[in-house]
DNA sequence: CTATGGACCTGAATGC
DNA sequence: TGCATTCAGGTCCATA
């Protein structure tokens, strides 16, 4: 494969694109919110930030002003379209060395596999004194659940987002493990959340937000009881919540 | 070590 | 209509 770059995106390449040329692209996975490209010489990490989006095909038109990356194989052009650049494509020479492993090592655990588990949970919040909806969010106890989701699965849970994460019970955090893991199931299976312009690598957009019980309900009835619903902001995000459905 | 606020960047929506 | 302000799905980094 060969790669074309325009405007920086949140970290340099780390190799000449040159490099690129002739690798062949053995496999695709994923950490976090990474995708993990693996080659036959080192990995790409993929990242969207918060605009991204890859498109596939193998006739795009010409690169516009916000297509970033164009890695063009047999297949067909994989193009990263990012209007904020919060996005990423970094070369590593493997996951357990720099620059992979300083961007994966604290990364929690996978929500939708086995080692998600309610006991473990349960003693990582305990040891956290922030905001459960911030704790969340940090992504070091537990990867993928965004702000949408945040919000959401709190409210299946019936948690308040501001209470501490030290204070929940097993319980609590037994019906919030659960509540993560349907909330995101359900996303995965509508394809995922667009509130703008978002969509997958063939145009569609996702439907979970048509879906969403509290994000971005504000002052709209509580789907459970009607109170409607309120809105605070914790560490410059928006979080949504009833505040007769959880009130703890 | 944890917690917090700022930073990155652009475009769309909102307010005067 | 025009211009300024606010907000947006993420996460790293410096500071306390």
């Amino acid at each position: 494969m060969a790669a074309r770059f325009g405007l920086p995106l949140r970290w340099p390449l780390g190799i000449a694109p040159d490099a690129l040329i002739g690798r062949t692209v053995q496999g695709v996975g994923r950490r976090g919110k990474y995708l993990l490209m693996s080659l036959d010489e080192g990995v790409l990490l993929l990242h969207l930030g918060m605009s991204g989006r890859l498109v596939f095909g193998r006739e795009l038109a010409s690169a516009g002003r916000h297509d970033h990356m164009d890695l063009e194989t047999t297949q067909g052009t994989l193009r990263l379209h990012d209007p904020r650049r919060f996005g990423a494509v970094v070369w590593t020479s493997g996951l357990d060395v720099p620059p992979a492993s300083t961007l994966l090592h604290r990364l929690g655990v996978e929500p939708l596999s086995d080692a998600f588990e309610p006991r473990a949970f349960h003693a990582a919040l305990r040891l956290r004194r922030a905001a459960i909806k911030q704790v969340l969010l940090a992504g070091d106890v537990v990867v993928g659940v965004g702000n949408i989701y945040a919000s959401e699965a709190l409210f299946e849970a019936g948690i308040r987002p501001t209470v501490r994460a030290d204070r929940l019970s097993l319980a609590r955090v037994e019906r919030l493990h659960g509540a993560i893991r349907s909330v995101l199931e359900r996303a995965v299976e509508l394809g995922g959340s667009t509130l703008r312009d978002f969509a997958n690598p063939f145009g569609e957009t996702g439907h979970f937000q048509l879906d969403a019980a509290v994000y971005g309900r504000c002052g709209q009835a509580c789907l459970q009881c009607g109170t409607p619903i309120r809105m605070v902001r914790q560490g410059q995000r928006s979080t949504y919540f009833c505040p007769a459905c959880q009130r703890s």
